[in-house]
DNA sequence: CGTTATCTTGAGCAGTGTCAAACTCAGTGG
DNA sequence: CCACTGAGTTTGACACTGCTCAAGATAACG
């Protein structure tokens, strides 16, 4: 059971909840709603192996519960952007549009699992039966696109070293707000070819980078874990701000 | 009335309805809705002036009548990057959630009209009365999420080259979208120092690769207009492909 | 018709990419 | 238990894309 625990690819399964309820306040029903959703049996995705395709039909929404995946897109020659990092609580194929198609592929970047979650979807054009989970979901959607915006300007005007900087803030935040970075350490599964892929460089200019960060003592990377040593550092050279989509506390 | 006719920022008026007409097929009930918000008094932005500011409130959804604006995200240096380019027909302010904040600062590139368009707005949520129009709506803002998609491929793995051709057939098609490119020939209001905000890159660099591509006879630029002399070879080096969120042939 | 913004051009340089090789380390199978 | 393997990381040398600075040429505009 200690060997359970202590498996690189265990993830408590309500970063769902813990997400959407800190957008929020949810009721019972609503809580409950999602909790089925966590304890749903689940559909597991080999490493590399995708989630959605770009340009297929969107089956059905799915939320992530465990490991992480990336929305890629690919040019012929075979370069890769990621366009985001998608976590667990993370929820894929929530188009309001019927019949949608995927905008962009998903790869499983680990071991990943993920539970049909096709009421979500519904509540986004009705959430009369759920108006919290309804409004939450909307947050999230809201929230997702400030990441998007965030991703756009890192890489059409921050250095190396900010975009790295940039992005390690974001993760950082959006892990904290699914209870899943304990005592400030995230786990942080992305190879440095990953990386490179997310923030627009080649991996050998990634290494170098994240090694000046550690001699600065900023961070502490490798072994799949990524601890944040001065974070005030970090957010000051990316100019990093969270998100703020609604004038509401919640 | 020939001198209005010829002003450079004339536009038709029916940019918004030729969109959302060309992703769902409207009844008249929904074609005279959009006529009513096209034929409504306007508000007239300034060149430069703001139509929203990042983390401000955004008081009511608008739909833009002519002109050309840019989302832009700032950095504290003055380092600038723009978003995404605003064409009339574009909605600014489309949230699905209550008292939303604007994730990005609007600004207008060009002298700049736009019509109150808050019924949009609740269509979204709740399109019951006007079940084509929120389904064009919807559409409309998953084409959006793919422009911004592709934004993100061009800043991060393409050649400069490359972004500008990208950009050029995507401003083509959303103009051709809304009968706004009359002959194959568009406006292109934008400076080449904004043009570099787009494609994150200096001025400079972007009048040189203008340069090379009118000199290989790609394009005509200049005094405002951009004409695309070889679509197929702008297309095929950029990867160029349009939108298609949906199954369903409209 | 001056004035200012925008565009153009050149020269030199900085940041990042490419290529190639060595090193680390977790698995894997003998 | 150990050698082997292959993916991932690290390092160095060098090339190149795109940036900066600065000045001059055009075009827009009042």
């Amino acid at each position: 059971l200690m060997s359970i625990l202590a498996r690189s690819d265990f993830q408590p399964r309500q970063a769902l909840s813990a997400r959407l309820a800190s957008l929020k306040v949810l009721d019972s029903a609503e809580t409950s709603l999602l909790r089925s959703i966590e304890e749903r049996p689940v559909h597991s995705y080999r490493v590399n192996s995708r989630l959605l395709t770009e340009g297929a039909p969107i089956g059905f929404t799915q939320a992530l519960m465990s490991g992480w995946a990336c929305r890629v897109r690919h040019l012929a020659d075979g370069r890769r952007q990621v366009i985001a990092i998608v976590l667990p609580g993370d929820v894929l194929g929530l188009c309001p549009h019927e019949r949608p198609l995927s905008t962009a592929t998903v790869t499983a970047t680990t071991l990943t699992t993920a539970t049909d979650a096709r009421e979500l979807s519904a509540l986004l054009n009705d959430a009369s039966d759920f108006p919290n989970l309804g409004a939450a979901l909307r947050l999230s959607v809201a929230e997702d696109e400030h990441y998007l915006l965030s991703q756009i300007m890192r890489l059409g005007r921050q250095s190396a070293y900010e975009r790295i900087a940039h992005l390690f803030c974001e993760l950082k935040y959006r892990m904290v707000s699914r209870d899943l970075a304990p005592a400030g350490v995230l786990p942080m599964p992305l190879t440095q070819e990953t990386l490179a892929d997310v923030v627009g460089l080649s991996v050998v200019h990634v290494n170098r980078i994240l090694q000046q960060m550690r001699a600065e003592g900023v961070i502490e990377v490798g072994r799949g874990r990524l601890r944040i040593q001065d974070e005030q550092a970090l957010i000051a050279s990316a100019e990093f701000s969270p998100p703020k989509v609604t004038a509401y506390k919640s």
